[in-house]
RNA sequence: GGAGGGGUACCCAAGCGGUCAACGGGAGCAGACUGUAAAUCUGCCGGCUCAGCCUUCGUAGGUUCGAAUCCUACCCCCUCCA
């Protein structure tokens, strides 16, 4: 690991990996005397309390975290227990309640857990803003506002939106930035990083800082990464994401599931490869190279930095196989449903197994060809299964199951 | 405080006494074609003991042979004026 030092060149080099990715830096000339300094900067990024359930989308800030690490500078993960009150105002969520102290709690520490796969905790300071927020009195609360001005809160993006379409902008909404700012004070950061919707509330703190005689931070935003669907930005309400502690082989198939352009930007954002590697992979598809064979890297490479090399490739053999070769998964789910001495209709059979969410869906999927019952396909409703007897169910290309019928003991 | 608009299935959104398990779109699922890609085409898309039955249209009552549609009360959201 390299540490810190104050040459010219050195900081040169080092601003060249933080750049990679960056959507902005704010000021990169600002950065750049910092970095040069040799001191170790120190790097904050906020997290909301709510959502412990890190994805791939998360690890794009959390790997810049990281590279910011291993050139030897400070990160503080801050968990914004007393911002997550207000709730950042996207203009849709209502007022959340409050999440008691013990749920922080125990949403940090599932947050550690994740987390610490990727960022290193020797170089990690994490850190709640209830800290020094909860101790600020209605007092300081009013200097605070009157740090900022209407004119300048309504620059935000959202806000302006808002306001200009005449929907409603509660007066609490405006203290959402004022206090992630107010961390920024608070912790002295030299640099925060969040991605490109953050960039008002990350210049906030500049402004802040500088206010209350400290050096504006450096404000680094990252493209938000697209979800599964290649449109909306990954997130779990949209069920669009790729959690980092899925099984190697559910990762390994949804990185397959992605389109092709979206691999590029998943290589571009996800990927530790060389941009001059990247680059040779684009070259090689457009000289006829299948993009599968492409996308089997990328999702190889993830699923080992979650998992492990062996896992990655199990993964990936077992897609080849399963995919590819028409194989059997490996890791079929396997179930015993207790019947009566007759057997069980296989619609119920399905739907007990969680194979379909309910026995109208089941004949649904009958009705359209989607069930296999030891690899031939079904068409008759009313097929029922023999106790004692064990299945291999299909459902769709994706569901299987192994069943074994027990008759009533 | 006053005036008005609105709450319909995962989301958006029609419907305004029977033909409504509810138009249309999106999302999703399945089939075909493929590289488990995209695009495209087709079908499905409340539940069940499934040619039938049961439960859904903010909540609770009521009118009616019959209500998402009418009436009453209540809850919630929004806009404008002050």
């Amino acid at each position: 690991m390299k540490s810190a030092n104050g040459t010219a060149a050195n900081a040169a080099e080092q601003l060249a990996t933080i750049a990679r990715g960056a959507s902005e830096i704010l000021v990169e000339q600002d950065l750049l005397e910092r970095l040069a300094s040799g001191r170790s900067l120190r790097v904050k990024a906020g997290f909301d309390p709510t959502a412990p359930d890190l994805h791939l989308g998360h690890t794009v800030l959390l790997n810049k975290m990281r590279q910011f690490q291993d050139l030897g500078h400070q990160v503080i993960f801050l968990i914004g227990d007393f911002t997550g009150m207000i709730g950042d105002p996207t203009g849709k969520n209502a007022t959340r309640p409050p999440l008691t102290a013990e749920e922080v709690k125990a949403n940090a520490t599932t947050y550690q857990a994740q987390v610490f796969k990727i960022l290193d905790p020797e170089r990690t300071e994490i850190r709640f803003n209830s800290e020094w927020m909860s101790r600020m009195d209605a007092v300081g609360m009013i200097k605070l506002a009157a740090q900022h001005t209407v004119a300048r809160m309504l620059e935000r993006d959202d806000f302006r939106k808002r306001y200009d379409e005449e929907r409603p902008i509660a007066i609490h909404e405006f203290l959402y930035p004022l206090v992630q700012g107010y961390d920024s004070v608070a912790l002295e950061a030299d640099v925060e990083l969040g991605g490109t919707d953050q960039k008002f509330n990350l210049l906030v703190g500049r402004q802040l800082q500088g206010a209350a005689g400290l050096p504006p931070q450096i404000v680094l935003t990252m493209p938000l990464l697209e979800g599964l669907d290649g449109v909306q930005k990954m997130s779990k309400s949209l069920n669009n994401y790729v959690g980092i502690e899925e099984a190697p082989h559910d990762m390994f198939g949804k990185l397959m599931r992605i389109s092709d352009e979206l691999m590029w930007r998943y290589f571009e954002l996800l990927s530790f490869r060389s941009i001059a590697d990247i680059d040779g992979l684009r070259r090689s598809v457009d000289e006829g190279r299948n993009p599968r064979d492409v996308k089997l890297e990328l999702a190889a490479e993830i699923v080992a930095r979650f998992h492990s090399d062996a896992a990655a490739q199990q993964a990936q053999r077992g897609f080849i196989e399963q995919f590819s070769h028409g194989a059997l998964p490996s890791n079929i789910p396997e179930f015993d449903v207790h019947t009566g001495e007759v057997g069980m209709a296989l619609v119920n059979v399905l739907k007990v197994c969680g194979l379909t969410s309910s026995t109208s869906e089941a004949r649904r999927m009958i009705t359209q060809g989607a069930v296999k019952l030891d690899r031939q396909r079904v068409d008759d409703l009313e097929c029922t299964l023999a106790a004692g007897a064990e299945y291999l169910v299909q459902v769709g290309k994706r569901r299987y199951g192994r069943i074994r019928l027990s008759g009533k003991s």
